[in-house]
DNA sequence: AAAATATGTCAACATGGCTGACGTAAAATC
DNA sequence: GATTTTACGTCAGCCATGTTGACATATTTT
């Protein structure tokens, strides 16, 4: 239905827009990442550490390769990263079931309970600015943020149209 | 200023909205980077360089210190960036007319087309996402990630962000 | 048996954050 | 008019995290 309507009604794109939209992801971008880093630092861990321990996480059981492929990061980068990780006991590593070569990659419960604390803090400004926006803009939101990103990452995303459900329509 | 908003239309949100809402600002921070980054290879630059001249190309005769609230970052991290751009011709410095102190940034003809041929890009893959998404789409994309942004940047966006208040000013 | 794959490691390098300390010119204040 | 504050700049060094290239090892595939 909102498909139909993108055709039946095309925008008119003014320069103004864009610039927005390029602006509002910068911000966005850099308040997100902030308070996790604060975070972080306490550790001696970076943006980084956090990215890796929230793949993980998100993604029990995933290889190396799998992880790399999310980051586009190279695999020393990488391995540093992880290594230190491993070192300091946030995350474990065992050889894959079917394929010995493989080192599927789990977080400990120390891992788990970190990953909690940093994610917490971005789940509650998701939560805020998706509460403070409404049901209808979240879509929307997802919409746009899914035409961002390239064809193959996007299959990671469910139904495109999958919507959001309010506690009335939910209850 | 009560969330009257959020009283009358709540959201239910599941841990796995949230956790869609943050890996879809990764991807589309990481996939939003990409072209730019690659393009200013070629000069020697990196993504610092892109922010510097993108944000005095959008506001001409910024001071330092503006840019540096925008960016975020410490005076001496700014300062190797755009001493750089200053040297090789693309960004110019003048005192300000009352305030002798300031140094006011401007593009040189040279760093307007850079500025241009980087963000070119990067507003081409909004336009398309834009597109694809529909008006109302759009609208509710710029709903969320002004919620996501602090307060004080917040208001650098029109009126949009009027209807946004939070329950406590955060940071 | 040979080749491809999954992963790791070492070494070296660049970018771009950071802190701390110090300097200078101009503006604002006492 | 002297002092303080402000708006910069700069030097030096540290750290996190990206890069490339080369090489190693175990395992799977051909």
């Amino acid at each position: 239905m909102a498909d139909v309507k993108s055709l039946a009604n095309p925008l008119f794109l003014r320069e103004e827009d864009l610039r927005q939209g390029i602006e509002l992801l910068f911000f966005a971008y850099r308040d997100f990442t902030a308070e996790p880093d604060a975070m972080l630092a306490q550790y001696g861990f970076g943006r980084a550490h956090h990215r890796v321990i929230y793949f993980v996480g998100r993604n029990p059981s995933m290889t190396v390769s799998e992880l790399l492929d999310i980051l586009k990061i190279t695999k020393q980068s990488l391995s540093r990263v992880l290594s230190q990780l491993v070192d300091q006991g946030f995350v474990t590593q065992r050889p894959g079931p079917t394929d010995r070569r493989q080192r599927l990659l789990e977080l400990t419960p120390q891992g788990t309970e970190l990953e909690r604390r940093l994610t917490e803090s971005q789940r509650a400004l998701f939560a805020r600015a998706y509460r403070a926006a409404g049901a209808e803009a979240v879509d929307g939101f997802r919409k746009v943020l899914l035409g961002l990103i390239n064809e193959t990452d996007r299959a990671r995303f469910g139904e495109p149209g999958a919507a959001l459900k309010t506690e009335s329509g939910r209850r």
